[in-house]
DNA sequence: GTTTTTGCACTGACCAGTCAGTTCAAAACT
DNA sequence: AGTTTTGAACTGACTGGTCAGTGCAAAAAC
């Protein structure tokens, strides 16, 4: 047993800090931009198909990209999808936070952060849907290679959502008697689920109609007239 | 080519009350206590892994039957699949319909048929838990074999709660501003996703504890003291 | 001249679905 | 009663195909 090459390890990163534009530095680029192009293959594919029905040559002909390319890139199928996964919720978690952060310098109310992280939400799912839903398929599942990198990235995402709970409980602005985790992991759901119904059965409407919906259920104007 | 045998079409079929025990009657009633493990071992197996990653093989074995055996019982792997899901959501859609129609018989309001049904929801998914995941994971596919049987079987089910919060409306309880079919989306996944990650990461808790603070948040009593 | 990509042939494991044959309990017959 | 027949239910070895991952020489990009 030899070394051999292999150098999926570690690659130049970008990843963390996004959008950092582009352009400018010459950091290896050429690269970045490849495992870009499989990343967004994969993730429509495996969205419509699922992981075990997806093939790695599906993935590659998608990219315009040879097979080998992939193996060059990705040690193997499952490491590509973990590193997609990894990709992805922190695209979200950081809107979410930045959402939740924006609000609390305007001066605004807990009720106003939660409702701007719904929006944040929407905005999200509105240009990732296949992401949102390749995440929510393989969320709940046991028994699979990547799920401990699962939890930990759904738990940063939560946790925002959690964190606005918290200090809205200690300073007033919710009953002290609201379950911070449950109330947090149903608020989420809410928005989960009504967005993939939204984009699944009736894409015409726009994101403030929808926002609007959920607005007023996050703020019990349902009842009464 | 001639008729040959295979005659999955119809079946004695027993389904909904089960457990005839057996002896007496002529009637298949092995047969379908061949499919009942058939479903039990199918349900758990694709929840854990998914539906592609989970071999005829195995699910004969933890059905303790031989692969022909599924074949005589099923025309394929993705029949097995498509009436597992029928059966499972027939399942909750009684279950929802039962529960706002006991509340309506006892003069309850309308919220009150909703917490109902959420309690019928959460018992639910308490009771079959992989059938719920797997089911959250198959539903916002596409391009797969049993589209369509998913979206007709998803489709009774909401349409038990858009017809609660219809009925709401109409004598005045809830707003006539509210979006009825989006509302119906947001509700279901609110207690989807507040179960699922009940049973997921704090199985210890009881129902009626994750009951009452989904009760909570339905009757916007979070904000206040 | 080093890194990255290509193209393509190849392997070995795995898996959905088939089919000839077996089991067995309830009829049918004696 | 006992014996034979029937056929639905079940079995498991087998087949044909698919797919993840490999190997490598040559080209392209930087």
């Amino acid at each position: 047993m030899i070394a051999k090459k292999a150098l999926h390890g570690r690659v130049p990163v970008t990843i963390g800090a996004m959008e950092s534009s582009s352009t400018t530095s010459g950091g290896g680029t050429r690269r970045e931009a490849t495992r870009q192009k499989l990343y967004e293959a994969a993730v429509t594919l495996i969205a419509e198909q699922g992981f075990s029905a997806t093939t790695v040559d599906e993935i590659a002909e998608r990219a315009g990209v040879a097979k080998g390319t992939v193996y060059y890139n990705f040690a193997s199928k499952s490491v590509l999808f973990e590193e997609l996964l990894r990709h992805g919720v922190g695209l979200l978690t950081a809107s979410l936070r930045e959402a939740a952060e924006k609000t609390a310098r305007d001066g605004g109310s807990k009720v106003d952060a939660l409702d701007a992280m719904i929006r944040a939400g929407l905005v999200f799912i509105d240009r990732y849907p296949a992401f949102t839903q390749l995440y929510v398929a393989e969320l709940w599942r046991t028994n699979r290679a990547w799920q401990s990198t699962l939890m930990v990235v759904r738990q940063q995402a939560v946790a925002v959502v959690e964190d606005v709970l918290r200090e809205g409980v200690h300073n007033g602005e919710f009953s002290d008697e609201i379950d911070v985790p449950l109330t947090a992991s149903a608020l989420v759901g809410m928005v989960l689920v009504a967005a993939l119904d939204w984009q699944s059965f009736q894409p015409e409407r726009s994101l403030d109609d929808v926002h609007a919906a959920l607005s007023r259920l996050l703020q019990g104007r349902v009842s009464g007239r």
